[in-house]
DNA sequence: TAAACCTGTTTGAAATCTCAACTATTCCCT
DNA sequence: AGGGAATAGTTGAGATTTCAAACAGGTTTA
């Protein structure tokens, strides 16, 4: 006799929802201090150069990109122009289709990245790895990987 | 024999990271796409609204609020300035230190927030609880509050 | 009690993000 | 081939966030 669908959030729930926006903005705004502080980067660019470092080529599709960062497709764009300008990044178009493009990890690019990268990850060391227990760790990943794929499907359908 | 210090991420905690900010990205953009699409709110609005939902008189000082929401001081002075635009928050300067403001709900926004709290707890179980194991839901509880405490600790040294 | 300092909050300008509209190319159907 | 729909990406304007500076009330010290 219990209600078919339950209005509304347990405490407990809500507790738990509570601790992780607080954490995951606590983390985020620390990190994206360190990085604007010391090299002028915000963490969407540190993300964009991170990742296209350990891509083939140091390129990617704009498109594959942005679905790996979750971003939308018009903030990898401002994203990207913004190191284009800073010649970080460069952008190529792709052969294979003509509407494609790719942005690639340039010299400069490469080098502030290398400058930064161990001490932007000793901090993510520091404020969560450190944080999550080994053993659930893999744990983590799994549950990680759900609410991604969740989420993306939710906005996927939301947009069409 | 082995380094001090070593540089970097390992590849598994890299994945482990990349993970986590990507199902991160994507949860926040779909909360906040479905508050602003139904309700014209955007996820800070929101936070706002809820937490001061459960405070002792629906009002809370604003130093206290921007704590518990991991906000910094102007972002939040900004969103309840907006929300009180709204007339779903009204600000009154405390008695007992004239510095102190604190922000209250109005009938307006208890109004606003009952008739979209529903549908948004519903989108939080189905992105967010739904994806954590139960039996891991404590040890998660754990894990965000010292990332929140460590991350703030952070900031907090860098300001100074 | 006045000067210097500290705390809590707000403000305005610059940087960034979102949304909607747009261009360009490819795909699909006939 | 040709037209319409779909896809990839960009753009500009408006909304939001950040940073630094300002402000006003409190606290300490001389």
């Amino acid at each position: 006799m219990t209600k078919p669908k339950q209005q509304g959030l347990s405490r407990s729930e809500l507790k738990t929802w509570r601790r992780f926006t607080k954490g995951t903005f606590a983390l985020f705004a620390a990190l994206d201090r360190q990085l604007r502080d010391e090299w002028g980067l915000s963490n969407d660019d540190f993300r964009v150069l991170a990742h296209l470092s350990t891509a083939a080529e140091s390129s990617m599709r704009m498109s594959r990109l942005a679905e790996e960062l979750s971003f939308s497709p018009s903030r990898l764009s401002h994203a990207v122009k913004r190191l284009e300008d800073k010649e970080w990044v460069a952008r190529d178009s792709t052969i294979e289709d003509g509407r494609g493009r790719s942005a690639r990890l340039t010299e400069g690019g490469r080098r502030i990245l290398k400058e930064a990268w161990p001490k932007y990850a000793q901090l993510i060391k520091k404020l969560f790895l450190d944080q999550v227990d080994d053993d659930q760790r893999h744990l983590f990943d799994g549950t990680y990987a759900k609410i991604a794929k969740a989420s993306a499907q939710h906005t996927r359908r939301q947009n069409s």
